[in-house]
DNA sequence: AATGAATGAGTATTCATTCAT
DNA sequence: GATGAATGAATACTCATTCAT
């Protein structure tokens, strides 16, 4: 019952996140979805535009994945709940991981959209409101929220940027510990 | 007196550094090296072995902004002269910075290359070094080295690929200062 | 008021006049008219009949400045006001002229449409005419009125190609003074 | 004994000459060529530089027929003589006639190269040089020799893009009586 | 009377690579 | 060591047109 606009997506999705952005063309992605290649530019203007809403989706999905972390009881339990949640999507996800942290290759186009910067911005918020809450509350040391979530942010981007690499643990149990460890000897630091 | 080897290595660096991936092509390496395009194929036997050595270059390069850290005389100004280094190579070099760090695009292809794997350890290394000392000399707490130089690492990869993407302020004075503020809130909660 | 295919028509001809024959793609006609592509196809069966449609309309438009000339109170006047109205329409309408004279681009098709050929022939034949009056008034030589008339057209519509072609001034003032000077010099030989 | 090079620009002018502008096709002229569509580009660096060539083909064939007419023994044969060649030229070469002269659909590329105007205005320095030479002899009136060659030209042109058109006939022989009786006509009120 | 979806053939162009010289 | 010629596959994209609704 899906539209041909999403299966369009979903194959273009599907394309990027195991080729890569190289592997993304409009025949690859017209011939998963069974259509023929011009029909894609009945639904996308063009490749720019697909890739686009590819990205959004990515955005969207990662929000997705953070947002319930709000129903926790304690600030504390909800900065670690946010912390988990986005480990959780990694490793379901680790091509959309890629996609709206790390997207060197993109991010000349992307730089250029303003919606998308403005989700980019969204994440940073939710780490953002987490922190806020946190210093207010006593568990955290005051501090600039918004460095602090940087830094934070900075950590779990690079954390997997190495597991996608390769140089960590492959093994989900071993990287979830580690991944662990890594966020207390961090907030070690910041707690009072 | 470079021989012509060099000079397209040289050649497919800038193209790289200037253009990004989907710049890197033979026909355009061969014009800046004012050889023909099939001339490379004396030299490299294809464009992915081309792009290997490139990225070999992008390692050594940062190796050798890190390695002059090790004349300083104490641990601790060992191990902060290193991250002073590290920052120094980002900001001189924010094309090698991705190549080495972020890649994504050719993540797959380097994956199989026991050498590019070897090469990232070494900074990796460099890094434990550091911290073993800060541990043996009482500065730093004692804990796993290798977990510890991987979010020392992981801190680092993230804060710039956040720079890289616009999200962080772009002057280099501002981004300097927010660095050391965000390396001393990380040190903080790992000293003695 | 004006029906659909009006419309379209009139999108199409404005299409043609702008941008020229390669810019006139039933798509753009049909965003220019503000309906479905397919649309297009209850009133016209194919592009080729669409354009066939345009076309009649610059013969139609060049007549509807041609005749007007037919007021004058003298055989000369009616001749040189015949002249005058050509003027006027190349600089009002170059595309129409091209169009209509030059066409190269749609000679072949325009060749077996005995309509417009016979469209073509009006044009001529009221050239005709005011040259027959003109040799009648005695202003005239005797001599074939056919072949003056292909002689006067020739000498217009030469005279225009090398002026859309770039190569006489540009100018509506002196382009005028120029044309009329060279009209001159033709009718110089042919009066008595 | 022809390079590929020149097998393709006779290719190129063949499909042009046979099939107008929208015939002309990288993957058309290869197929005649004989060799695979991306070969072209070893030797033209694109369409466009590809009809550019064409076009200054046609030009240098064009003048070529004109040249000959100065070893003719007075002014005014060397007058008729280029006026015969022209008709010669357009006659062997009705698609080089349209592309240089008539040519509405390159207008816009070819206004922007220089040496494609240069060579517009060599046909016509040639026929101020004939006509300067027929005012000197005392052939022809004292005048503006560059709007009698306008003339002139204007009239050729106009003649046979009415010729191309079909409106005039077709027989050769018929044609070309017909041309010279024009011929007359215009010079007839140039004479002294 | 009109639409949206889709198609197949076509467009110019770029690419990494091979081969004979 | 190096070149010029050539190739086949791929790229994004446009076009006129058909069809079911």
């Amino acid at each position: 019952m899906t539209s041909t606009k999403d299966t369009i997506l979903e194959c273009a999705r599907d394309q990027y996140l195991t080729e890569g952005y190289k592997g993304l063309s409009m025949r690859k992605i017209a011939q998963k979805a069974n259509i023929s290649a011009t029909a894609i530019y009945r639904h996308f203007s063009n490749k720019e535009e697909l890739f686009h809403h590819v990205v959004k989706k990515g955005f969207s999905t990662y929000t997705d994945y953070l947002i319930p972390a709000e129903n926790e009881v304690t600030p504390e339990l909800r900065l670690r709940q946010t912390m988990g949640n986005a480990l959780e999507f990694v490793l379901d996800h680790p091509r959309y991981f890629e996609l709206i942290f790390i997207k060197s290759e993109t991010k000349d186009e992307l730089a250029q959209f303003d919606d998308l910067r403005a989700d980019s911005k969204i994440s940073f918020n939710l780490y953002s409101t987490r922190i806020k809450e946190c210093m207010e509350s006593g568990y955290l040391k005051e501090d600039n929220p918004g460095e602090l979530s940087a830094l934070l942010l900075s950590a779990y981007i690079g954390f997997f940027s190495l597991y996608t690499s390769g140089l960590l643990p492959r093994s989900p149990k071993e990287i979830k510990k580690m991944y662990w460890r890594s966020i207390d000897r961090l907030l070690n630091g910041l707690v009072k």
